[in-house]
DNA sequence: GTTTCATTTCAATATCTCTTGAGATGTTTA
DNA sequence: TAAACATCTCAAGAGATATTGAAATGAAAC
């Protein structure tokens, strides 16, 4: 998914605030399938308002989605946005300045390789 | 560079504004040797307190240096911090889920593999 | 040492963002 | 349809952030 600018831009503020963050790395962990949004904000220690303030933020900015499913609202992380968001910070900001890339390109690797144990 | 969480916020927020984003794609292109603030301020189109209000925000979110040179004072973009964030977004923020890490690295080797020309 | 140049700092203002608590909405169960 | 549950919406207030123009700082040239 390739992100224009408003998009990034939408995106760097919603990871810009700790609450957030942390939701987004607890929707990560959950997978395709999601996490109700009660279940989201008592993992980040948010009160039901403040829970439903930032995951709507989050889903503004397109980095989760919603559904509903019964009485809860299921939110999953977009990982799409979001590998588009890792690509937009390397071509579009930073230009695929060498630099950049190759150290991104080891930390994938060191990190997380997709078809191969993590070292 | 690793970068922990505060970090990253701090980058992130940082990154969430027009004006800093236009200016840190202004100083990647410019390379190791920085630009002017004058001529940065130029490039995104803001007043010369607008540019050293948003400059500032960048160099205490680690986003770029600065050094005195005769009457100006350079701003450079930092290579590290920039790699280390796009590390942190693989890595910490999406815990090195395959799917955010196999798109990112195939974006990186297409828009700019360090060893290779660009397709 | 006065002028010019490049940039920062300051103060005022406007705007956006976050938090809180109360109430509204939609869904299920009895 | 009433009660319980999960979540959202709204309004008010506090705090952070951005913009503007004027004044201050630091460095170089005359």
């Amino acid at each position: 998914m390739k992100l224009d600018e408003l998009q990034a831009l939408a995106a760097f503020a919603a990871l810009s605030q700790e609450t957030r963050l942390s939701m987004v790395r607890s929707l990560v962990v959950a997978g395709e399938q999601g996490l109700p949004a009660g279940v989201v904000g008592d993992a980040v220690g948010a009160s039901s308002s403040s829970a439903s303030f930032h995951l709507s933020h989050l889903e503004r900015a397109g980095l989760v989605t919603s559904r509903r499913e019964a009485r809860s609202i299921i939110y999953a992380a977009n990982f799409d946005a979001l590998s588009g968001l890792v690509e937009f910070l390397m071509r579009d900001c930073c230009q695929g300045h060498p630099d950049v890339v190759a150290g991104a390109t080891k930390a994938a690797a060191d990190c997380c390789a997709p078809d191969e144990q993590a070292g």
